[in-house]
DNA sequence: GGACCTAACCTTTTT
DNA sequence: GGTTAGGTCC
């Protein structure tokens, strides 16, 4: 073990405080880059160190990867064998565990299936077809919302149907039938032995509820508590960890009200500022120097944030070089912004020498991702999407791990709907919604039925009724395999006898080959899984497998080929992270801020902590950019910066890029002159939007409109010479008159063009893949 | 029951 | 631009 000196000596004098005050309520309120995960894991280090055992610590974060490093770092200090025993882990992973544990006491099976958004969607989306409610009024993905959140304020669905207002909110909004839906979906987990991501907090908080004596067991092991990114915490999560500590109140948590970007999910930033209501003997502590950022970063963002209203008091400085000032990039087009950026770092990289994992481009949404995939694929540089869609959503990857859920778990009704039908046997829609309605009536579960089918046939024919058999007994092959097999060898017996690697080793087009790797590398994860463990001396099964998988992400299964890489992701996902070189892109109005979020004070006032947090990820150096033009939906908008680039205080800020000279792109200049088609200025904030779609005009007009064809496949695409048609090229339309070509794309004769046509008296019109005419 | 095509929706952000 | 739910035809 480290000499306890050692270790102290590496804090400041705050920090060093809160680490060696163990007892009692604290609260430190750590600015970005303020080393708060050393507070947060020199503490637990000093815990240990004091003779706490490590099973009596619990740690919550919300992230598998700020729990994973932060054991990792802990294990350093005092070793790996007291860090494998702390009780350190998300909010959902830790009380998984523990409900598994106790399930009986709620009803469930502990082998219970979790339930990700996806399949909580499909329930949700079967529940209002069965009902023949309208999903245009019940919308799925709304009504999810809406129960979800009321999960997370701890609202059941009895309570839910009984509580007058929330009913009149949803007879005026003409959903009055929601309570109906919930209580549906509440019975359908139950009868499939399910739980969504908000179960995992609402049956905790009914356990601790309804259990007094649990609860007392639970409060009497875990006598020191810790919560990172406290500010991002719910109701429900809130409530777990007040009980927990209501008897030795040895609760420290860590966060930065500032950079609360949660509340979407139902985070509640007065739990921070309510910390003092809570525990009024509470010790306050204040980390306010920033190790991470250059003076010029630290003043930016702290000249954004203070725009904000409702903040902690509390200053943050650096003491490093003051720094560059932040750039601003201007782009053109979405497109462009891409290849600026990529080239950029291209350069920076060579003229700085630094490795490509020092770079990062932040976005607002993932749909921004892909323009910079496409720059950088071109320019040969590496990177790494993180998010998005996630490897463990993959509809490959699904349907075998739906085969491994109904082995563990058979009343897995989300599962079988997968499976029941794949690989192909036969089983249609008809026969599924046979065998639902059948459950339903019966009160009890899918896989019931189907069982039990002999005895009670509910008019199915005998063919469909064997072929069902089959289905059934290929399961129950498999579930007796379960205490025979490890999880790697069982895995691996169900993806080869139900078919489904042969199917997509014989698909061999490209998509089919890039399925056949991915269940190639899911297995492989079982097995490293697998064999970690059989290390260890524990020979794990397949439902030790699936406890957790549903609560993986992505940034889960970092490979090492991964290291060096330019990493791409939201705002959101950066969080906690920190890059020496950074990007944020696409800082345009309707974009960053969101316009599904400028429509309320406290909607913009997240953003711009969306927004201080994006620029406290940099070390020395942040770039902004923004493009004057940009796809959305598949029509051009228009929009104009954002509010945030003339937020920052300018003293911080390079404005130069107004006397940036055009950029080039692949040879091809673009030298067309902005005012051609630069909209009119739009009055100030909280404007409505006013991106406009082109397609229904050109349809007016006669015009056809083909997708991602190229240019000489349109019959309507007639050029003497395709490869003669140059960015920046006046052509003629023969309907649309003059225009400019902007971009091009690929070489001849596959020429894909975009054209920008202005028609006198009108707005102006985008068309793609018409027939033109050079004309200058 | 299944393959194929069209229309509609979509996009915040995640455990 | 891309995905997916739903309709049509075999």
């Amino acid at each position: 073990m480290i000499d306890k000196i050692e270790y102290l000596n590496e804090l400041n004098s705050v920090q060093k405080e809160a680490v060696e005050n163990i007892y009692g309520p604290s609260l430190v309120i750590a600015g970005a880059g303020s080393g708060k995960t050393r507070v947060l894991t020199y503490r637990i280090a000093h815990l240990l160190q004091q003779g706490v055992r490590p099973y009596s610590i619990l740690a919550l974060t919300f992230t598998n990867k700020a729990a994973r490093e932060m054991k990792d770092r802990i294990a350093a200090i005092v070793g790996s064998k007291q860090a494998h025993n702390l009780w350190m882990g998300t909010f959902h992973s830790t009380f998984a565990k523990i409900l598994r544990y106790e399930a009986e006491h709620l009803g469930f099976d502990s082998n219970f299936t979790i339930y990700d958004a996806q399949d909580s969607r499909n329930l949700f989306r079967s529940i209002i077809k069965e009902m023949q409610l309208d999903d245009k009024v019940y919308k799925p993905n709304e009504v999810q919302n809406r129960i979800s959140s009321a999960k997370n304020n701890l609202v059941t669905a009895n309570a839910y149907a009984q509580n007058a207002q929330i009913q009149k909110i949803d007879a005026s909004v003409r959903r009055p039938r929601i309570f109906e839906i919930y209580k549906k979906y509440s019975q359908r987990c139950r009868q499939a032995n399910a739980m969504d991501f908000d179960d995992l907090l609402l049956q905790t908080n009914l356990l601790f509820k309804t259990k007094p004596e649990i609860l007392a067991k639970y409060q009497d092991k875990f006598k020191y508590i810790l919560v990172d990114e406290y500010q991002d915490t719910n109701y429900s999560q809130y409530l777990i960890v007040k009980k927990l500590a209501e008897n030795h109140k040895n609760v420290c948590v860590v966060g930065d009200d500032a950079q609360s970007i949660y509340s979407f999910r139902g985070a509640k930033i007065e739990n921070i500022l309510n910390f003092r209501n809570d525990y009024p003997n509470y010790k306050l502590y204040k980390l306010e120097q920033n190790y991470r950022s250059t003076q010029n970063i630290v003043n930016a963002a702290n000249s954004i944030i203070h725009k904000n209203k409702g903040q902690i008091k509390k200053i943050s400085f650096s003491d490093k070089e003051f720094g560059d000032k932040i750039k601003i990039i201007k782009a053109l087009t979405d497109h462009e912004e891409g290849y600026i950026i990529s080239n950029d770092i291209f350069e920076t990289r060579m003229r700085e020498h630094i490795n490509y994992k020092g770079f990062a481009i932040l976005y607002r949404t993932n749909a921004q991702s892909r323009i910079f995939e496409e720059s950088l694929r071109k320019l040969n540089l590496p990177y790494k999407i993180y998010g998005g869609l996630s490897f463990y959503q993959r509809k490959e990857i699904k349907d075998l791990l739906a085969y491994y859920r109904m082995t563990t778990n058979p009343y897995d009704e989300e599962a079988i709907k997968r499976v029941i039908n794949y690989p192909k046997r036969g089983i249609g829609a008809t026969t599924i919604n046979k065998l639902q309605e059948a459950a339903t009536q019966n009160d009890s579960s899918m896989w019931e039925v189907i069982t039990e089918l002999t005895h009670r046939p509910y008019g199915l024919n005998t063919g469909t009724i064997s072929k069902l058999m089959k289905f059934t007994n290929l399961i129950s092959g498999f579930q007796s395999q379960l205490d025979k097999l490890t999880a790697f060898d069982l895995a691996k017996h169900i993806a080869e006898s139900t078919g489904i690697i042969r199917e997509l080793y014989n698909d061999r087009s490209p998509e089919g080959v890039s399925r056949h790797e991915n269940i190639q590398e899911l297995l492989n994860g079982i097995q490293e899984f697998t064999q970690n463990a059989l290390e260890e001396g524990q020979e794990l099964q397949l439902n030790n497998y699936l406890e957790d998988v549903a609560l993986l992400t992505d940034q889960d299964n970092e490979k090492d080929e991964d290291r060096d890489k330019i990493s791409l992701m939201t705002i959101h996902a950066a969080k906690g992270l920190e890059f020496p070189y950074l990007y944020i892109v696409g800082l345009e109005e309707e974009l960053f801020p969101s316009q599904m979020a400028t429509g309320t004070l406290p909607e913009l006032e997240e953003e711009r902590r969306l927004f201080y947090v994006a620029l406290t990820r940099a070390e020395q150096k942040i770039t902004l950019s923004f493009a004057k033009s940009r796809y959305k939906w598949g029509n051009m908008s228009y929009p104009r910066p954002s509010r945030f680039i003339g937020e920052i205080d300018e003293s911080y800020v390079d404005f130069t890029y107004d006397q940036a000279p055009e950029f080039a792109n692949n040879g091809n200049e673009y030298t067309s002159s902005e005012t051609e088609y630069e909209t009119p200025d739009e009055p100030s904030r909280f404007q409505k939007k006013r991106s406009f779609s082109t397609k229904p005009k050109l349809k007016q007009a006669g015009a056809r409109i083909k997708r991602n064809n190229p240019l000489s496949d349109d019959p309507n695409f007639e050029p003497s010479n395709p490869a003669l048609i140059q960015s920046g090229m006046v052509v003629e339309h023969q309907r649309f008159g003059k225009g400019k070509v902007l971009q091009i794309e690929g070489s001849a004769p596959n020429i894909k063009a975009t054209v920008f046509f202005q028609t006198v008296g009108q707005k102006q019109l985008l068309l793609k893949f018409a027939k033109l005419k050079i004309i200058g």
